[in-house]
DNA sequence: GTATTATTAGAGTATATACTCTAGGGAGTC
DNA sequence: GACTCCCTAGAGTATATACTCTAATAATAC
């Protein structure tokens, strides 16, 4: 592998595992036991190391979110797209952790991440939009599903950060892709209002299936776990 | 104004104004004219101003929180809720950005947070419980009712991430407590399908109050904008 | 007034951080 | 062998940052 991709390979893991604040150049190249001098001949500086990583997620997530036009759209095809936006959440976990400072520090990521949530919106609402076509959620006029679609994005991309300030504990490193996934319950409980009664069950099951776990909230929160196993 | 008390005040407007993670000990000391060595004989180190000024945050968020058991619910009292749970992620709003960050640095921040995010999402809850009561809502099952608190909160909390990221300048300065409010719109939006026959129009009113705005949003999401004004 | 305590100034320091600069190795080409 | 191009090492630097130390000044108690 060439020392430019282990070096976004590194970064990554290592902004992931540690939080992007809490790693620096220096902590990149003697990771991979090169030199700083090695890193920065093929990286300018840390904001074009971010970017680059940036461009990764961003294509990863909207190569998940491209919507196929050409058949009815499925429960499975839903569940999929839940998965994978979670995925790609937990792949690229630092982003957002430090969204807001990274995108004051580099005006391309601002400009290109504000593009991104836009095109993440519009996939949402066409993807409500299709569960009804399919009979899956009843349609809601437009201005109500765009509300709802920001609604999920709120939702999709704040869950992490609530685990993590939700233990106890120090659970940056120890969060696992499993516990984020039961922001999938979540989402699904955005949608329960609004499913047919044909799908509703079918939805409630799959919902069930994701359910936040007793031994991870126990200890965090207590009170909510136990009203959700009454 | 005590020296202690203007630190924490200065403190609390430069973090708001740049972000905590810009703002050093120094920089506090220059404005306010006072050295470095005087800041320090008033605090330990940075983190236990971030801790006081959390501790300043809680008060408020609690006090606002508080919920009278003695009368009926009214919708006037959801909208106090509501505009006063802004108003103080408005004055504190520097510490939902680099919350992780503050958490992982400070381990009573941590404890302190945690238990105060559970009693937000028990006071959510209890609303909803008496909004139900009131006959504004329709009662739920105790585990939907802690699902919907928790999909508040995460609306709640990350809605003004998504407004500073969603535009494309800089506007972690130039953001406004008008447009912050409209998260409120994002809140009531989720209650839409529970309130009660009696109740709904007027809601929907009082929602329309806190549509965002189109000249906020066109440059920053056209396509929603004009989604949301058809 | 004097002793004590609280407050303040301001120079200074250890460490970290992003990044630079120079020298050179290795591989291919002529 | 010499030239070129890509890559790498590693020492070094300017700046920032959190924080310390000493001495002096103001406030308060007696």
């Amino acid at each position: 592998m060439k020392t430019r991709d282990k070096i976004l390979l590194s970064s990554l893991e290592l902004f992931n595992e540690r939080g992007e604040r809490n790693v620096t150049t220096n902590h990149i190249a003697a990771h991979l036991a090169i030199s700083p001098g090695n890193l920065y001949y093929h990286f300018r500086n840390k904001s074009d190391i971010i970017y680059e990583i940036f461009l990764e997620y961003e294509k990863l997530v909207d190569f998940y979110l491209d919507i196929p036009e050409d058949r009815a759209m499925t429960l499975a095809d839903m569940t999929f797209y839940l998965e994978s936006v979670f995925d790609g959440l937990w792949s690229y976990r630092f982003f957002h952790r430090d969204l807001e400072y990274l995108l004051d520090s580099d005006q391309r990521l601002r400009q290109d991440y504000r593009e991104f949530t836009q095109r993440c919106l519009k996939a949402i609402n066409r993807i409500f939009e299709r569960l009804a076509e399919a009979g899956i959620i009843e349609a809601q006029p437009e201005a109500l599903r765009a509300a709802m679609s920001l609604n999920v994005w709120l939702v999709v991309t704040n869950w992490m950060a609530f685990l993590k300030t939700a233990h106890a504990e120090e659970t940056y490193a120890n969060l696992t892709l499993n516990e984020l996934k039961q922001g999938i319950y979540q989402v699904l409980t955005l949608e329960l209002p609004y499913l047919t009664p044909a799908y509703r069950d079918r939805v409630l099951e799959l919902r069930e299936q994701y359910r936040p776990t007793l031994s991870d909230q126990e200890e965090a929160a207590p009170e909510l776990s136990r009203v959700a196993s009454r």
